[in-house]
DNA sequence: AGTGTTTTACGAAAAAATTCGTAGATAGGT
DNA sequence: ACCTATCTACGAATTTTTTCGTAAAACACT
């Protein structure tokens, strides 16, 4: 009961990606770099963003000398999660199978990346086919 | 060259969507109605929406006596695509493996599906394995 | 202490998306 | 022809998201 369903906007998703990138804690400056600078946002355009998403819970932040360090409170895994369900319900008619069949579709998926998926199915289907 | 990348908001694609279960030409009322009706939208807030698509060439409509019959102009396939490869850039680190994965994980596919989606992948290999 | 650089806080503007009220048009039935 | 139902057009209010300017605080270095 205590999963907030904290639906974090696209800006915000960008930001956790990087966070999640990055593995550890990061500074405002930090993201707004790895964001591409000063071209693509103002510094204190990302730093409101940050504010915003330390209110909203969707990060920690601690002080260190002058400045804060974020973490990342969600995990990449429920996000990504979150996102499939949400996605599967509204484009893809409820079908996971038809969400992995057009993502293996279009993109060309190395042979590699194939063949990890089958051994994937495999384990999936596991003690019973 | 033709391909205007027009991305559907949020609520543009529940309509999206709605059009493409139908199949064929709606009208305004249904839509409305298939979203729930007047407890979770007033009709002219779905007609507006509608009309702006309209503006938009998300969708195409001919007149019938009085009303409009609307028709999806982007198909589901690409509109698929589309987010797809959004998400794969943005959550999944560009790889499409791990959002198959993770959208295997989670949902507990039935066996057919995933019956399915291994034949499906032989195909993919096809030729040269 | 004084100067310069970097960071935060705050407020507010701008842009985008959603919502709906009102008025007028259109068709159907009587 | 008139009444009623339903539909469209239009404009505007509201809400959400994104953007950034300005000023104050924190630190570093003379």
């Amino acid at each position: 009961m205590s999963k907030k369903n904290i639906k974090p906007t696209e800006k915000e998703l960008e930001i956790l990606q990087i966070m999640w990138e990055k593995g550890s804690v990061v500074s405002v400056r930090d993201v707004h770099e790895a964001m591409g600078g000063e071209d693509s946002n103002g510094y204190t355009t990302i730093l409101k963003l940050m504010q915003i998403m330390h209110e909203k819970g969707l990060v920690t932040r601690q002080k260190n000398g002058k400045l804060h360090l974020y973490r990342a409170v969600p995990s990449l895994e429920n996000t990504r999660q979150q996102i499939l369900d949400k996605m599967i319900s509204t484009v893809f008619q409820g079908s996971a199978a038809q969400l992995v069949m057009s993502a293996l579709g279009n993109k060309k998926s190395s042979k590699e990346e194939l063949r990890e998926i089958k051994k994937y199915l495999e384990k999936l289907e596991g003690g019973d086919v």
